[in-house]
DNA sequence: GTCTATACATCGATAGAC
DNA sequence: GTCTATCGATGTATAGAC
């Protein structure tokens, strides 16, 4: 790891907190250079453009989550302790990458219609695919409800995981996997109080079934 | 209503979708002239500034969804049906401002640093205020579960209701309306199967509860 | 009311000294 | 590698003719 890298890595990490913190466009690249204690013109020295820093920081991040995904799957549980990992990866994941997760939310428009960023568009599919298999597969084997629509679910789940970013501190007293453990609960069992042993012991997704131990 | 009013309005709803589809930053007052054809100057005689485009877009629809949300509240049901109609607003009111809610969602943190939008920053504490107690108000009489953190659960419902922007159409084959039960449904009661009479009859907030009739 | 024309700032990016 | 200096494009906004 030489210096030049580090000064790569600094520019990168600096460039993806301010493009999540005041957004893309409204970034510039003198902010960039301003923050990183560089003068604008020697960016370009790293980097070709400004886009090829978000290029970048896009696709490092999404390789990361195809990854972990690609564990999760393999571990080849049933869909609804599948989707509990899935939540938690997906948290841990944004947990270490936590301004590229807010940037692909905030910018993710953009750059469908921007040409140069297929490699991020394909990879976004990919994790959609990932997510609506396990939830097709729980409508399949029983385990999930048949009424709703797959994607209306996976809608729901992705963006109670994806938007956290914007409102959990994972330093807090709330901490990361509380935070996995409830939103699975909720939208798995619901919000609503019910009493003890109202349901079936061997029910497939008992309260506590997708708790880590 | 004058024919300058008209202009003034299409210059609005104009500027709404392209500030929603290409970001606040991404669009230029010249685009917003293009596609209400008009020069670009021309939008200087009824906005004195491109940023009061945007606060006046932003307040009418912030002070539409407070009009209603008190007309919610005013009903004084219990806490699980009174979520269930801010649901149901809210995707209303969305449908009737559908740029001005991505908008906001999209350029909120923009908006939480920059002054002279303060009045957008009280609307939306109102807001949040509301959803808040009766969130609370079900946990405090025993309708909602008290394991989970207000705040989550707030947070988990009104990304649910207000990303739904982005993907739903309101004139597809899946209706608002059946959204916004579906959303109620699987975030009050879950998405986990269940036999049907597993739950006692009397329960608060058995699935079709909240269903309209 | 709308257009033409343009002022003025700031943007991303480049060239060349050091 | 970093800086100085600056180019050309583009952004918001204005001035004045019509």
């Amino acid at each position: 790891m030489t210096e030049g890298q580090d000064r790569r890595e600094l520019i990168l990490s600096t460039a993806a907190e301010l493009f999540a913190q005041r957004g893309l466009h409204a970034t510039t690249v003198r902010q960039i250079g301003d923050a990183v204690g560089l003068f604008s013109g020697s960016l370009y020295y790293y980097f070709p453009s400004k886009d090829a820093i978000l290029d970048e920081l896009l696709t490092r991040y999404l390789d990361a989550i195809r990854v972990r995904y690609a564990t999760v799957l393999a571990a080849d549980k049933r869909p609804a302790e599948t989707l509990h990992d899935l939540v938690v990866t997906s948290l841990e994941v944004a947990q270490e990458h936590p301004h590229a997760q807010a940037i692909y939310q905030n910018e993710g428009q953009f750059m469908r219609e921007m040409p140069g960023f297929e490699q991020v568009q394909t990879a976004a599919a990919d994790v959609q695919q990932t997510w609506l298999r396990v939830i097709e597969a729980g409508a399949a084997d029983g385990s999930f409800r048949r009424d709703i629509p797959p994607r209306v679910f996976y809608r729901l789940i992705r963006d109670a995981v994806w938007l956290s970013v914007r409102w959990h501190r994972p330093d807090g007293p709330y901490p990361t996997r509380r935070l996995a453990e409830d939103i699975t609960s909720i939208l798995l069992d619901g919000f609503a109080a019910r009493d003890a042993g109202d349901r079936p012991p061997d029910d497939p997704v008992s309260r506590e079934a997708h708790l880590l131990p």
